[in-house]
DNA sequence: TTGAAAGCGTTACCAT
DNA sequence: ATGGTAACGCTTTCAA
């Protein structure tokens, strides 16, 4: 490995002037001096040695994601905004799938802290209570991102307005005529805003919420929930799932039992994955403005650790949008309005 | 920050024993020794720094991984498998995209070659000669991960053989009586195992070989082409995909054209993806053992970086297989051997 | 404008 | 069995 002596050797100069021109200071070199330095490091293909970087300063340029499954669609393309943005600012991101378990997440909360990465994102799968003593003690910057719990006074939160979103899903169904709607929702550990904003919007109807949980957060158990609310003898008109993966899970488990969607059945869902785009039909949905969402993340955690924000403003909800597709029918079937 | 001296000073003994017993080892100490060194690190809640620890030692327990686009399902699901037995093993994982562009791919492998990785797993974008220089100067064990391509002498290859897996997909459409198969490939740019295996199939069975290019990788470029060829005059009676998600944006484009699958199109793709057990109709496909590549790949590398395996066999290959689903029809559909 | 050297938190060798 | 200490590659202060 070539590290800096062997560059200020070459250069016929020390150490400390190699890493002033490297990094632009702190103090000025001579332009003859820094020629020699910087022919010396071609030469040599040297590169700094980040991990010795971190240990020296206080900076590694790494920052932490924890999110509770890259295989969840929803979580992926945020990650992925999320790495491009981080790339780009100069920080490199470690990942870890907390499984929405408490332990595994404060697991890696701690893997990251001693390896020194500068702040977190964190896509917290669990509730409140557990973790928040902890998070308090977080001794970097990090960022909760679309969920509304573990809210800890060091924590920025960033989030879309997931009550406002759930009702704009629930009032775009009754606005269609729907009066049996039901909701759809993950597990019942998890704390939810969206089914809040469900309930919130059937009860200014007058209408009565029926609320359902997945046994988990996959296609598969969300799949199964579906079979089973298309099957009782109540089937609702319409149903509000509270994630995407739920609502094309509904698709197909519809196309199973044999009911039409959204003749039979209205499906709006939430999180707009760009798999719904795609669906048969094609999915209605509340947006996640994802791209906004993790940019917005990484650039103000980074912006945090490089002191280059405002540390006051502790939290910002974005209001999500609607998105009319396929599976709801058109806004003018006054066939629905029956009830 | 706490650090091993104050655990040391605090036990009242030296930051060597104080090593010797978080590490247990390279030398022995005295139970009772032991005993206050464990109490003070209790006490103090002392936990080592990962980044010093890898600057003094070589290991710095990091292993980087490279994928094209990690919003895409199959890369994400590799991803989570990876991650998880990373994990498990005592790695951690850092990510980047590469966004099947070589000069971001060589990027991200300096990037973390300079953190210290101990390893890599590249799911390479590019095609040989462009990095394949580049590669042989990796100082790490790494794997190829998915693609055969850019093979190092100092990589290990690891894939499904996408040339058998291709033509099992092609024969599976020849025997339910197709004559005019067409294929849809990624983008020209990346020269593709399993358009071989089509074009081999397709040869001996003396039928005509049609290949399509998509632009990108991406559900919309994919629909686009889908919509193309399912309007073409001579539209081909089945569609061979090399990628599942392309698979997906077929079925898409023939309810949007009206032409239904399979009934007037039969498709078939590869990766089996989770989404695909969910379409509709579900995609037939060949199934890329996800798990079983992704616990390899990690396992493997790990055993390489830690010296446990044998370093003489550079590649495996996994069989791929077929799955039947119901976007191909049922295999006894006499309707369809017409030609 | 530049060089020397202290120190970041570890590990492991050389002593005792 | 244990303590002292050099070294990992870097940054930055202190001196010149």
């Amino acid at each position: 490995m070539v590290t800096r002596a062997d560059v200020a050797r070459r250069a016929g100069t020390s150490t400390a002037v190699v890493s002033y021109v490297i990094n632009d200071g702190p103090r000025p070199v001579a332009a003859s001096t820094r020629e020699r330095v910087l022919k010396a490091i071609a030469e040599l293909g040297y590169r700094p040695n980040r991990v010795a970087q971190a240990l020296r300063g206080q900076r590694s340029r790494v920052i932490g994601l924890i999110v509770p499954d890259i295989s969840n669609p929803f979580y992926a393309e945020l990650a992925r905004v999320i790495e491009n943005r981080a790339d780009l600012l100069g920080y490199t991101l470690v990942l870890g799938n907390s499984e929405q378990d408490a332990q595994r997440e404060l697991r890696y909360v701690r893997t990251f802290l001693d390896r020194q990465a500068d702040g977190l994102i964190l896509i917290s799968g669990s509730s409140s209570d557990e973790l928040t003593t902890l998070f308090s003690e977080i001794p970097v910057p990090f960022i909760l991102l679309d969920r509304r719990i573990n809210y800890a006074p060091n924590a920025f939160l960033l989030a879309t307005d997931g009550v406002a979103g759930a009702a704009m899903a629930t009032n775009h169904l009754i606005e269609l005529g729907h009066r049996s709607i039901a909701a759809m929702c993950g597990p019942t550990r998890m704390p939810s805003e969206r089914a809040k904003g469900y309930l919130q919007a059937m009860k200014q109807a007058g209408l009565a919420p029926v609320l359902y949980h997945s046994a988990d957060f996959d296609r598969q158990s969300t799949y199964d929930l579906a079979c089973q609310i298309l099957r009782t003898a109540a089937r609702p008109s319409a149903i509000f799932a509270t994630f995407d993966l739920a609502g094309i899970s509904i698709l197909r488990a519809a196309a199973d039992c044999g009911v039409s969607v959204p003749r039979e059945v209205a499906v709006i869902a939430y999180d707009d994955v760009q798999e719904s785009r795609f669906t048969i039909p094609r999915l209605s949905t509340v947006a996640q403005p994802t791209s906004e969402l993790g940019q917005l993340a990484a650039e103000h955690l980074i912006g945090l650790i490089e002191n280059k924000v405002d540390r006051t403003f502790g939290m910002k909800l974005i209001t999500p949008h609607l998105i009319v597709r396929e599976s709801c029918g058109a806004a003018s079937a006054g066939s629905l309005s029956q009830g």
